[in-house]
RNA sequence: CGGGGCGUAGCGCAGACCGGAAGCGCGCACGGUUCGGGUCCGUGAGGUCGGAGGUUCAAAUCCUCUCGCCCCGACCA
């Protein structure tokens, strides 16, 4: 390609909108252009990269057995219908509806388990064709609330969604960590470092999932880290060990007051107490507005997401002060303790510890002395405790830490949740109809090419991993007013080209400088000039992008030089 | 959806408080110059000042409404 005719030219200012490095770069070296919030078109720099990336993608799903298919983004609702996700709270207005001119109602499909679970019922009779699994790279379209940081988050996106088909839990599980295995020489292969961690399921449903995270600071998620026993998950689901409560003798109970005492800190200092013999009582609503009163031991914050997964809702949102006083509790003054007709989730730490302090449902008192269960009830004890940066691991007791991640893959064993919604059965061994047993495995092709951005980059432009880079070799010529250097850089550009590389060629009148600048800000593995000095010396200068220095190539040694440098990075050579 | 910010030439911005000829830098076109890290000189093209309404002799500037984009939160690959 010669940089003259290139489509997408690159630029010299920062764009005021981008912030993160990625979106930056991506937008200065011409990889994308916006359209509107969240919907992007990709230049021909960019595509090719994603090309890569679906390379990748594709050798590695097929090294698992997986199928490539497609299938389509516009879905009759129906399906969304039948398995229930149509008018569930979960994807809500992310689904985007409309009707055709039959007045059908349609979606736009944000994911693909609704289709392919169609394809499953109607192609598959028998467990003799289990297991199984298929995948496509294609468009999906969430009407996000928020979009943010270029392909980092966006509203149209190409994902690569694999789905596959166990006849048993059993088969899935011991699939499940091939496409996990799969996953990490993705990433590897991208040059990314990604994290997995276990995660929550979200609206996808099913028994585990486990995230890929990338480590930025741009991340969207905060992630839970053991550096003892490398347990790694999402905040959202991330268990922890929680600190004993006070030991003694239950005393009796005693209503105290506590004058514009609000909040665990203020309280346990007024009484002079540890916040680990303070209860919290936190209020909710479902979205259908109904309370869910959460209690925690005050030293530990709750985890919505946990919270949520066990009322079995989608989503909670703070209750309000008059929801709260509806039911008889105060807000600041709130327990559990002579309220009737409010469901109370507990967190187990509740069970450890004596003699807690929690509110009297009175403005300005509390009970000290209270214990449980002798003075409250609850309806329900889980864990629904937040782990944060500093609580102790709950697997081996070192010190938690907490980063940021960018979520760059998802897997989940999603069971027959969808099998069994949409009736979508096979006979077993012994004639019996059972529904598919199923996993799905995603990965977001542009969020990737973002995260390798992020990872990949200093401060003069991106430096791409070989094997992904949208070129393997940046040709520069300098001093085209010599016809000379012309017709030499020419001459070696249609060589490179017929030896099998992928050059750009910047054939352009510009200085020096322009043409470095641009060649760093691009980021192509493999920079080689030609000018008046290299002519001299029959030779080529060659620099990696990632390297500080350059060096003199014969010309003869030339093919061998550039091999040397895209081995170096992992890339495979011309061939 | 809540909070904050911004819409003036392809990009980055000034002009707005205090109404009175639409500017600067980069980029782009042409001519010359230079030729190893964003050369230099000259000439030029390019803007319904996001849109609509209002106030006024006069609106980029003041008022009202509206559309769009970015950032922070609640959701996801």
């Amino acid at each position: 390609m010669r940089f003259s005719a290139l489509f997408g030219r690159t630029q010299r200012e920062v764009p005021a909108d981008a912030e993160l490095a990625s979106h930056q770069l991506s937008l200065r070296a011409g990889l994308i252009r916006q359209l509107a919030a969240g919907i992007y078109s990709y230049l021909p720099l960019g595509w090719r990269v994603l090309h890569k990336i679906e390379g990748i993608l594709r050798e590695e799903m097929d090294g698992i057995g997986g199928q490539e298919i497609r299938m389509p983004v516009v879905q009759p609702a129906e399906l969304w219908k039948a398995s229930g996700r149509y008018d569930a709270p979960a994807p809500g207005p992310a689904l985007v509806r409309f009707q055709d001119r039959g007045a059908h109602d349609m979606v736009l499909a944000m994911t693909h388990e609704e289709a392919v679970t169609d394809l499953a019922r109607q192609e598959i009779r028998s467990y003799r064709q289990l297991p199984l699994m298929v995948y496509q790279i294609q468009t999906k379209f969430r009407d996000e609330p928020r979009s943010r940081g270029g392909l980092i988050r966006v509203r149209e996106f190409t994902m690569k969604d694999g789905y596959s088909f166990h006849a048993t839990p059993e088969c899935l599980d011991r699939y499940y960590p091939e496409v996990y295995n799969a996953y990490q020489r993705i990433f590897a292969r991208c040059g990314v470092e990604a994290l997995p961690v276990e995660a929550d399921t979200g609206m996808m449903g099913g028994a585990a999932s486990h995230e890929f995270m990338v480590v930025s600071e741009a991340g969207e998620d905060t992630l839970i880290l053991c550096p003892e026993c490398r347990y790694a998950a999402n905040a959202e689901t991330a268990e922890l060990a929680k600190p004993e409560g006070v030991t003694g003798e239950p005393l009796p109970l005693e209503m105290v007051p506590t004058p514009q005492t609000t909040t665990i800190a203020a309280l346990s200092e007024l009484l002079g107490v540890s916040p680990a013999q303070t209860l919290k009582a936190v209020f909710y609503a479902t979205p259908e507005g109904k309370l869910v009163f959460a209690m925690i031991r005050g030293d530990l914050d709750v985890n919505e997401v946990k919270l949520a997964n066990l009322v079995g809702v989608a989503e909670l949102r703070p209750a309000t002060d008059k929801e709260i006083r509806a039911v008889g509790a105060v807000p600041g003054y709130a327990s559990p303790i002579g309220l009737d007709g409010v469901h109370v989730v507990a967190d187990d730490s509740i069970t450890s510890g004596v003699n807690m302090v929690t509110g009297a449902n009175k403005e300005g008192y509390h009970w000290i002395n209270a214990n449980y269960p002798r003075d409250f009830c609850v309806d329900q004890t889980a864990d629904i405790a937040l782990a944060r940066e500093g609580d102790r691991c709950a697997h081996c007791g070192g010190t938690l830490q907490s980063v940021r991640g960018i979520e760059a893959g998802h897997v989940f064993k999603l069971g027959t949740k969808y099998s069994a919604a949409m009736d979508a059965t096979f006979l077993d061994q012994d004639g019996v109809a059972k529904p598919l047993v199923m996993g799905c495995y995603g990965i977001g092709t542009g969020r990737l090419l973002s995260c390798i951005i992020e990872q990949h980059h200093d401060d003069y432009g991106i430096v791409w991993p070989v094997s992904v880079a949208p070129f393997q070799v940046h040709l520069v010529s300098i001093g085209t007013n010599r016809p000379e250097i012309v017709a030499a850089a020419d001459a070696l550009y249609a060589r490179l080209k017929s030896a099998g590389y992928d050059v750009l060629y910047d054939d352009r009148e510009e200085s020096a400088g322009v043409k470095f600048n641009d060649a760093d800000l691009i980021g192509i593995p493999v920079r080689l000039t030609v000018s008046a000095k290299t002519l001299a010396q029959d030779s080529v200068e060659i620099k990696a992008r990632w390297a500080r220095d350059r060096e003199m190539v014969p010309n003869a040694d030339l093919e061998g030089a550039i091999d040397a440098l895209l081995a170096q990075k992992g890339g495979l050579a011309a061939g």
